[in-house]
DNA sequence: TAGATTGTTAATCGATTAACAATC
DNA sequence: TAGATTGTTAATCGATTAACAATC
């Protein structure tokens, strides 16, 4: 299927489409849990409140799903995007920050039902070395990058303050690691290889004050 | 100043542009304690790596904060934002789930530098009921409504499993609560005059699996 | 005054929605 | 076949970028 010289496989999706999949896939799981064999675009867009094109649109990018008349199976479309978001695949992750949120993230058993597996964690502090979360124990930083390489970690998952994250992502950015879930506040700059998702909790929580804000203002007006 | 007989005020700030307003709020104050005085739009820019236009279009939609031929002061910018970001006032909270996710977010200070104040925590589980973290004890959920109401609490956090999570934002919609910060990996349905903001994790950890798709896959191509 | 840089309008780009022919 | 619903093109909307006059 080639679309002026570019193939279907090779065009690049927006990063708005890819930002819904989950979602999607959240929906089509409890669709199926609840036993629904196929779902029309319509009715997923009252579902999930959003529009029946945008549905149509979205799923299109990655190629007809559905059938004309019938709509879309929902066991096949929810493997289907799962396959797209590549979690069909396992994923092996480390945590860097053994403090209350990295060890909160190790204890999170939903993770290792989408396939991404704890495998090691880290810290400097002296205190937390050895200690153990669900079977891991904590590892002295020096032992970072010869751990990656000798067990082929995926992921790294920053939750360190934002002084060290930079530092530790520069060491990072020398070892194979392909991926990185920051949650420290700052922004990191490593090499395009590298895949960075930012978690940065205290920019939602001013999001959510802004808009309590706002609320509050129109309310006054009227 | 009217444009098109609606105020400044009343225009609507579109979410693109709101979520934005962190980022700059954190590159300033680091300017500020850096000691910057002031800052033009291009070296602005060229720090956040985003276009010069964009950062004066967004100022723009809150009036003007810059002088010709001069640009912004950095002080006076940065406390604009904290003041539109509403987090020049105390917003105290309360987290609902005491479990691993919760106890982390209660014992994060970094809140509190913003104005979030943590008043309380509760959860069903009778282990935990009594447990203290960071000064706060945990309560029983029976407390629940007498305790936002008595402490006019503005923000409930959400740490509980989904299965709880919608029928306790019910129970929130009959308070006075003015915000849920959500953790539960579910979308919550509640009035109108309730802001919601969510953090699903398990989503943003599936973005990041599909980057590392992708880019594997671009580079088999080539 | 001359130079710099904003505020703002206009042009472009991309994403969303609407419409409908294709087809199951 | 008739009805339903997709896949896809076209229209609209909104957000981003470019350009430049206003002005410090």
């Amino acid at each position: 299927m080639i679309l002026g010289g570019i193939s279907l496989e090779e065009r690049e999706i927006s990063q708005a489409v890819i930002g819904r999949l989950p979602r999607y896939f959240r929906y089509l799981g409890e669709l199926r849990d609840e036993g629904v064999e196929r779902v029309s675009s319509q009715e997923l867009s009252e579902l999930m409140k959003v529009t029946a094109s945008q549905i149509r649109q979205d799923f299109n990018n990655f190629g007809g799903f559905g059938q004309q008349g019938y709509g879309y199976n929902v066991e096949y479309l929810y493997n289907e995007i799962g396959r797209i978001l590549g979690i069909d695949r396992q994923h092996k992750f480390i945590i860097i920050g053994a403090g209350n949120l990295g060890r909160a993230l190790g204890n999170y058993m939903n993770f290792e039902r989408r396939g991404f597996i704890f495998c090691g964690m880290f810290d400097q502090d002296p205190e937390l070395i050895g200690r153990d979360v669900r079977g891991v124990h904590v590892r002295p930083m020096e032992e970072l990058e010869s751990f990656i390489e000798k067990n082929n970690i995926d992921i790294a998952v920053l939750t360190i303050p934002k002084a060290g994250a930079v530092s530790v992502a520069k060491r990072l950015a020398k070892t194979h690691i392909r991926a990185i879930w920051n949650f420290a506040h700052v922004d990191l700059n490593v090499p395009e290889w590298i895949q960075v998702e930012n978690v940065h909790l205290s920019d939602s929580l001013m999001k959510l004050s802004y808009n309590i804000k706002r609320y509050a203002e129109e309310q006054e007006r009227s």
